[in-house]
DNA sequence: GTGGTCTAGACCACC
DNA sequence: GTGGTCTAGACCACC
């Protein structure tokens, strides 16, 4: 999977990697179960500090995307993840609320800003078949 | 209008602040040219310092959400706000983008996935009227 | 002439009342000698503080562009500015050096740049007649 | 490059720095890609305070004239800065308009004017080569 | 070591 | 009384 930095966002790299590495989880880029690169490979590859390769493997390990195994390195969580329960709905909520009042300000319309949101989910799900 | 810091939150305050008052906006809340308190009340008011809640304001001035007058103080912006351009659209997206991930990670489904959009949506919007 | 204030602007009202008299002066709108409002009639007029008319005529006053009779009121200079000298000359390039250096970096060249300069030189000229 | 803060200006400390990197940029003694002082570094080179550097940094940098990356540091802006467009140029036209209107006043012609002009102009862009 | 955030406190410009 | 600027000093996130 094709991992992209930007340097110049205001965006942690840890978070960018994160985000990326999540997204290729939704996107069925990756598969369950499937080896990631080590930390230290990921992080010449990227160009990157090893700590902030770890960083990011630690979160995704402590939210339960993957799996860190002393030996065998870090592979995607093989088996599905816990469906959506209150705590998460309400994070997603709480992460969403901002952004969907900025649309509102700028007079995105219903039928507009759903559709959005639609579009965004199904670059995620068409490509998992 | 009511607000709430949550101190304990990574976010930072004056992004807190920020969002709150978008969020005011977007509900109807805070109408056009409605004065906001001046930053040295709100800044008692929330038990924080004077120097947070002009970084907020600054934020909000800048991206053209309110108006600050010398000496009157602050205001929210008296005309709407230009409408959502492509650049806007794309911002969005992106921010949007890790968000939806994780809820395609965690199995919601599309439709479940488009109530939580639409619900927060109509959470600003249906109290405009 | 007509004075407009933008009191949205971060240029202090006291600030663009000044730069207005001095370009009407420029432009011949208002001839030497012309008779100014009052300050009471003008910060009517304006919608603006007493002090604010004051700060701005008592500057054009210091720097000679208009006289102020304790009965008679103000009035524009009646007889001609003295004419720049290298005091003024410096004064005037070191207010220029970062805009010129803005439309530098902006890359106008400089046939791009000049015309703009003769354009708003002539603005004023051209209207003496 | 030699910054010099003149602390009896009424110009605020952070708006010479601002200006002074705009210059240095315009003249090409700022390189596109070059490293800029730490906050710090610069903060004590000049005996100011950091808040007061950091301000500059942040206005350098929402104008696109730096970069600043959370640990490399500022840099000026590797690739060229965005072409003047129109709102540039008016924006331009009104910082001059004023200025223009005291030289006018003073009596310097045309030619005198626009001599001065080119040269502020050509001072930046002779040292290029 | 870098910038980001926050606090506390001061003085000034503006009106 | 309002925001604007500046200082001093602290702790944190990032890498």
């Amino acid at each position: 999977m094709l991992i992209q930095i930007d340097y110049q966002s205001d965006v942690p790299i840890y978070v960018q990697l994160t985000n990326q590495i999540i997204e290729g989880m939704a996107s069925g880029e990756l598969k369950p179960g499937e080896p990631l690169p080590s930390v230290r490979a990921l992080a010449a590859d990227l160009g990157i500090n090893l700590h902030t390769v770890n960083k990011a493997y630690t979160h995704l390990k402590q939210e339960g995307f993957i799996q860190v195994h002393r030996q065998r390195g870090a592979l995607v969580r093989p088996d599905p993840m816990p469906p959506a329960d209150e705590a998460f709905r309400s994070r997603l909520e709480s992460q969403m609320r901002p952004i969907v009042a900025e649309a509102v300000c700028r007079r995105m319309d219903e039928a507009d800003f759903l559709d959005m949101c639609r579009r965004i989910y199904r670059h995620f799900t068409k490509e998992e078949s």
